[in-house]
DNA sequence: TAGATTGTTAATCGATTAACAATC
DNA sequence: TAGATTGTTAATCGATTAACAATC
């Protein structure tokens, strides 16, 4: 059941995107589903599909196909939902709050359960349903709290310090909103949502049909 | 100069990296780089980066290295960077408004001109230096502004319909921030930043270090 | 010039696709 | 049972790494 080989970034970048159309699946009331017209809604080949499930188990039925809520089921465990993570954002800046408001989050079990600013003008005021902390008290919070995810939602000049002030008091996950590459040690992960290197991405690939 | 071969996406992703490596040694006073010290560095291979830039010319030269403020402006222009981006935000919630505050976005010759929104109670109020405009506006605005960008900031049950509406008002590049893969001809580009998919692969990875 | 380092070709590695026996 | 579709092995394709002649 636990996986053999190494999982490829190509096949951790398409799991959530399986899990995302199962539960589609399920809204429309669809019970099963073979390889072939999930690889049609998803535009993927049947066999990727195929393939990529077999890194985890044999979760269809030959001649039948897949369950679709069982499948959803069991990739949502490969996936390490189906239990609370909590989250503490770093920065209450337009970025920090946004994730702070987004609702899909909770429904997933991702707890947001601090927010920390090192600006006394904004320590103490309410975003949603948090109060915002100052940087200082991250300490003594995540002693006191089981905080697995760190987001860093600050500048930076800041981000690699504060990554590394998570990492010492024992948080190994980091969600790095910073526009730079934190290297913290072989047990941390580091999940990077760079939007200006997304942007450019988006740039580049227009670039390039005009240039043919 | 202008590729003869596919530019596959993993390339694509590492671009925007190169250009933030040789920006921040510029801002070191760095003059010149070996592809050796450039791959110690990022942590890639040297191989790679010379197999990159390869595919877009020979910047550098034998012996010597690549100049560091030259091949910055080299990528910088593969990038479609050095000219003014006009970008439009749909929806005016946490996420848009964190987008319209992004500082470096315009630094980079990102322009956001518009914001809209289809809910009457934000409809007119100011958002840093944009007035959120009515949804309905947005044929008028296309065509009396010179929009390259649309970005997706709302909800995934109007993100289809609205980015269709962009489309046919000639917008060719699309930013979503909503969970679900928009098909929407192939002269329009996509660029997808999915915040839950995100996350998930980070609690995946977490997941499989805990199962071994 | 001699040393360094590129651009590029060749070798390797890994991921995707195809094929098909197993089996529901 | 016959038909359908998986799980898995083999073939192909593409990306990464290694090697080295070209050359600054």
């Amino acid at each position: 059941m636990s996986p053999k080989k190494k999982i490829s970034t190509a096949v951790i970048h398409r799991l959530p995107k399986y899990y995302r159309h199962l539960g589609e699946l399920i809204d429309t009331g669809v019970q099963r589903i073979s390889s072939r017209d999930l690889s049609l809604r998803m535009r993927v080949t049947a066999s990727q599909i195929r393939q990529d499930l077999n890194h985890f188990g044999g979760f269809g039925q030959q001649g039948y196909g897949y369950n679709v809520s069982s499948l959803y089921n069991e990739i949502g465990k490969i996936l390490g939902l189906g239990k609370i993570h909590n989250i503490i954002i770093l920065g209450s800046g337009n970025l920090g709050q946004a994730l702070a408001h987004y609702q899909y989050f909770k429904h997933r079990g991702f707890h947001i359960i601090g927010m920390f600013d090192k600006d006394e003008k904004i320590i103490g005021k309410e975003v949603g349903e948090l109060k915002v902390m100052d940087i200082d008290q991250i300490p003594t919070f995540i002693k006191e709290n089981n905080v697995e995810i760190g987001a860093i939602a600050i500048p930076k000049s800041e981000a690699k310090r504060m990554a590394e002030l998570l990492v010492e008091n024992g948080v190994k996950q980091i969600w790095n909103f910073a526009h730079l590459d934190l290297h913290l040690g072989d047990d941390v992960i580091v999940e990077n949502v760079n939007l200006t290197e997304s942007l450019m991405r988006l740039s580049f690939r227009a670039a390039l049909e005009h240039r043919g």
